[in-house]
DNA sequence: GTCAAAATGACATGTATAATGTCAACATGA
DNA sequence: TCATGTTGACATTATACATGTCATTTTGAC
């Protein structure tokens, strides 16, 4: 039928946008990241601590969903340049508890304040409930790929 | 204000829910090329031959916005397994057209239709009105995010 | 037709992101 | 205390590209 059709190349070319958008919005959280002395994978990690507080590694890497090996990497990163330090654990001495610095606070909320109203420019042509279909779409969609692939593994 | 926020709240996790759906898709993708002795950089090959007819190594490249040295190593390692063949090229001599094998026309066609279906199967909750507007989001902020992006370098 | 410039394939090397594997130190709980 | 799990550190491998260079061949301007 003419509908279905049109429906699911829609869709098809709705899910194959998610490569160019992933790329583009990279691109302009690095082109964010110039003069800071952070690189993105660096930003992850203090994103991660803003949002949801001081955590260790392995917290770290559960929430980033990245294999805590590579978390660690980027965590020794962070903390070489001064932006994260490291608090004793009383749950756990051998696995600090990884802390935002001043210097690394501040660096970051002006960061995400920064690219908050970037997105707020970009939503300017769009309405409110177009913004909020689209995400429910993309969301359905995008549970229902993970459930698929998890099936086959 | 409130839906100022709530705007630029759900942009904000549309933008960054592209990363999560393409490695869904990319994983549904791969897990639908289980026991065809197709790698996903081959497929891509073969999808766009299909798509796009028989064409040379640097037009490939243009198309799949990927430098041509390493669409040069896909097609290789395609051409080895006899998904595609070489024809002579009568308007450039050291440059061959790339062109299907009746196995590899067979192969990528089954997969596309397979693919084909299981994009219309997620699109039966999903209703077309919807689809349409959430690709339409989704193309305005990825052209907006390139324009930024491509600004500042 | 000649000759410089562009296109092409082949090859080598570099880089970013991440997974995987292994080990030893330490912590925890039965 | 002893088995088991957690953590950090380190090494290796994989993937997906980009970059650079070279020789050949083709093409286009004259």
């Amino acid at each position: 039928m003419y509908n279905v059709n049109m429906k699911a190349e829609h869709l098809h070319r709705l899910i194959w946008m998610s490569r160019p958008l992933m790329q583009a919005a990279e691109a302009c959280v690095e082109a964010g990241l110039i003069g800071t002395n952070l690189s993105v994978r660096m930003r992850a990690v203090l994103e991660i601590l803003d949002k949801y507080g001081d955590q260790t590694v392995p917290e770290l890497a559960a929430r980033l969903e990245i294999k805590r090996q590579y978390v660690q990497i980027m965590c020794n990163e962070t903390l070489a340049s001064g932006f994260i330090e490291q608090r004793s654990n009383p749950r756990h001495k051998r696995s600090p508890i990884l802390a935002l610095t001043d210097r690394g606070s501040a660096v970051i909320e002006e960061i995400i304040s920064k690219e908050m109203k970037l997105v707020e420019e970009l939503g300017e042509n769009l309405s409110n409930e177009d913004v909020a279909t689209a995400l429910a779409v993309v969301s359905a969609v995008t549970d229902s790929l993970k459930k698929r692939a998890g099936e086959s593994e």
